[in-house]
DNA sequence: CCATTTATGTTATCATGATAACTATCATGA
DNA sequence: TCATGATAGTTATCATGATAACATAAATGG
């Protein structure tokens, strides 16, 4: 959670909205925004837990999946994608291999880098996941907006 | 961050809307939505680091500052305020104390309890960072929306 | 060709979120 | 009253994000 359960007030915003001549809708929206992404995240945490996921391994399998061309990925270039640094994406690949659902290669042509691919695992956890994933996601969406407080 | 700099393809999403009922605009708008509030935090860490804070340090001292009748709460109160686990909020208090912003005393009333107060340096720490944390926001506000992927 | 720079991945360390288990205190009720 | 349960805060541990510093390999350029 990244934000208040009741939003700063509606005076407080108007009161430095005014003074720094920021629009206090512009605010409160963005309040709102960050108080409804923070119960999706929330949401979405929770649901990656129930399928042995998180976000990040959700997004990694997610990655290596739609690259139509090639069969897998350098750890480096998922990371560039997911905009993630460098030392999460080593521990995060690592995790997911020791649970099967990547494997990591030395590449055959640089001998600094890696090959990511998803085993047949890999890729039957994703295609399980991403249902409840669009569904949760669209869900979010459906409901009304959370009141200002 | 936590989400991709290019997002599920509409392909994709169309896909597993149409299977599963949902609605591919939902999912888009959803997607979309947690792109931005992920920019945007980035963003905000990086302001509060500025100021010697974090997220979570800025909200502690705003939900203190803004109970009208009282001086102090205790930090069941504001983890329960901020939505945070109990914890975190120990840990935090106690950085914030260490830093001056706070001062942490034991409840004359409850032998369990505590009670926390902004120092003069906490309060005008929290109102040097109020205007620029709202014209931020604000400021995000008034971007344009990314483009899908 | 070889020194230097750049790029890839890893390790070490830190920040910040969570839960589980613990201590101490308060509240309840037989 | 005193056993039991509930509540407040802490500690220990883990997950997951970051940066800095490092080893190794590739690329570049005099």
């Amino acid at each position: 959670m990244f934000f208040l359960k009741d939003l700063p007030s509606q005076q407080m915003v108007g009161t430095y909205a005014q003074a720094y001549g920021a629009d206090p809708d512009h605010i409160t929206s963005a309040l709102l925004m960050m108080r409804r992404a923070s119960l999706l995240i929330r949401s979405l945490d929770a649901f990656f837990a129930v399928h042995g996921l998180s976000q990040l391994r959700f997004l990694v399998l997610i990655v290596i999946d739609r690259e139509p061309e090639r069969a897998s990925l350098t750890p480096n270039e998922i990371a560039q994608r997911i905009d993630v640094s460098k030392p999460v994406m080593t521990r995060t690949l690592q995790s997911l291999q020791k649970d099967g659902l990547i494997t990591l290669s030395a590449s055959p042509s640089d001998g600094r880098s890696k090959e990511a691919a998803l085993t047949a695992d890999g890729l039957q956890r994703l295609q399980d996941t991403l249902p409840g994933y669009f569904k949760l996601l669209s869900g979010e969406m459906t409901q009304p907006s959370a009141t200002a407080g």
